[in-house]
RNA sequence: GGAGAGGUGGCCGAGUGGCCGAAGGCGGCGGUUUGCUAAACCGUUGUAGGGGCUAAAACCUCUACCGAGGGUUCAAAUCCCUCCCUCUCCGCCA
């Protein structure tokens, strides 16, 4: 959401600038909307500062025992003008929510312009990927031989992309569920936070997914609440509506959450294994911020999620989205891509964005500088997260990157004491 | 699911139709006093939108907001309706 008022001091300058992502944007309608909606504002506030002054009258009127007949029949008058002004009124600004609340974040000045994922720019590459004597096996191949994964079984217990975890398989998700949320409460000073997986309609439209991407996500039938598809939602939106001080910032949040995505659009892709799934588990890192820290931020938070993937030994590179990969909500964003050897390519697992005040103004965070009177503004509070790492891809990456000759997986050092000392997973007999 | 109670400013808490944006207290901020701290005293203290002034603020002014949304009325924190949330008891469950 930009601030309307912004929006219209530089509407053509935001225009310019949004360029290719605000190509589905109905600007004429919304800058007419706009002046319209201050044109009535001030109107509607007329007649009522009206009403009000008649009002007064009458009290006095009738206080003083004088005939208050004729005022009050004028205001009557006034309080009919007022209703039309009102429903005038609400129809223009729903008209105008309704196109202001999809229009994506700016980008920030850092961003390369580019149309897709080809225009991403690589910032580092960390690690060097493993070598094999022998091709690679995908993880699904090594998951079934092993005995740890089970796709047909989780299609007829919930259908396609859907996946099962077993015996060390299953271990080993939730090892990393907890390696994970250990490194961040304990090494980076992340608070740990446990929250609903299913959440109202203004919590999804404070963090940008409603309106505009309903298609994308799992909704009740009988209650209009929606599975989350990122702890992103749950966590940023645990001080919507809230002024925080400026003293308690920066607030770091790190969740383990499940994740349900309906994928709509996705079909034909990624339908083998765990890269792409219905519901999958993650660790979300969350912050807000001051506006003049928020980038400093971004770097640091960046660097929580690659330590994930340095403990456990994993290859990765560090990529900045172009203008036309960027998320809606985001004004700058790295995703972490990890090797995967089968693949012979490198697979996201991590993104990492800024999101400056743009969700704040749609939910409401706000903070308050603690000095004295000069810095006691209130302003909205800059926004960030990014995963820490998206969990099943985390395990799929270990499979490709430690398996054995002999199809055996290792597994990395670091991981080892949430393994109750496991060094390797074997057929399971 | 059944029965009841309640939602007022950062917090507590008054207010049942007319200068109520809202008494009082606490907290916060500024100041006086003070060797320092504490106490005391004085002042100040919500958010958003529109307009004016401005380089921008400060500031001035108007409007809205007493859980949310409707309604009654010249006028609603106060009356009516619907919804949401919290608490207590019972039932049911993990």
């Amino acid at each position: 959401m930009h601030d309307l008022r912004t929006l219209r001091e530089s509407f053509d300058d935001i225009r310019e600038r949004l360029g290719a992502r605000g190509a589905d944007v109905q600007w004429d309608s919304l800058r007419k909307l706009i002046e319209e909606r201050r044109a009535m504002t001030g109107q509607v506030e007329q007649l009522r500062h009206e009403l009000k002054k008649g009002s007064d009258d009458v009290a006095r009127l009738k206080r003083e025992k004088q005939p208050a007949e004729a005022a009050i029949a004028a205001m009557k008058a006034v309080g009919e003008r007022i209703a039309q002004g009102e429903a005038g009124l609400r129809q223009v600004e729903e008209a105008l929510n309704d196109l202001a609340f999809r229009i994506p974040n700016l980008p920030h000045a850092t961003v390369p312009a580019g149309k897709d994922s080809g225009s991403n720019t690589e910032v580092r590459r960390v690690g060097t990927p493993p070598r094999f004597s022998i091709p690679a096996k995908s993880h699904w191949e090594l998951g079934e031989s092993l005995g740890i994964l089970d796709f047909d079984r989780a299609a007829k217990i919930a259908g396609a992309r859907f996946a099962v975890l077993t015996g060390a398989g299953a271990r080993l998700e939730r090892a990393l569920i907890n390696f994970m949320l250990d490194l961040h409460t304990m090494r980076h000073g992340y608070r740990e936070v446990l929250p609903p997986f299913m959440v109202n309609r203004p919590a999804m439209t404070g963090t940008g997914q409603l309106p505009k991407f309903e298609e994308d996500l799992f909704r009740l039938a009988d209650e209009d609440y929606f599975l989350i598809p990122t702890a992103e939602v749950p966590v940023t939106n645990l001080h919507r509506d809230e002024i925080l001080s400026e003293s308690q910032l920066p607030i770091r949040y790190t969740a383990y959450t499940p994740c349900f995505r309906r994928e709509a659009g996705s079909y034909g892709k990624d339908t083998k294994g765990l890269i792409r799934l219905h519901q999958f588990n993650k660790v979300e890192l969350v912050a807000f911020t001051t506006p003049e820290k928020s980038y400093a931020e971004l770097e640091r938070l960046t660097t929580h999620a690659e330590a994930v993937l340095q403990q456990l030994g994993l290859h990765y590179r560090v990529m900045l989205l172009c203008t036309g990969d960027l998320g809606f909500s985001s004004a700058k964003t790295y995703d972490l891509e990890v090797w995967l050897p089968s693949q012979n390519q490198y697979r996201e697992i991590s993104s990492c964005s800024n999101f400056e005040g743009f969700q704040a103004r749609r939910a409401g965070i706000r903070y308050k500088g603690t000095g004295g009177k000069k810095d006691a503004r209130t302003e909205f509070v800059h926004t960030l997260n990014g995963s820490g790492l998206a969990v099943g891809r985390t395990l799929l990456a270990i499979m490709e990157n430690y398996q054995q000759p002999d199809g055996s997986i290792a597994i990395p050092e670091a991981l080892q004491p949430y393994m109750g000392g496991m060094e390797r997973i074997t057929k399971e007999g």
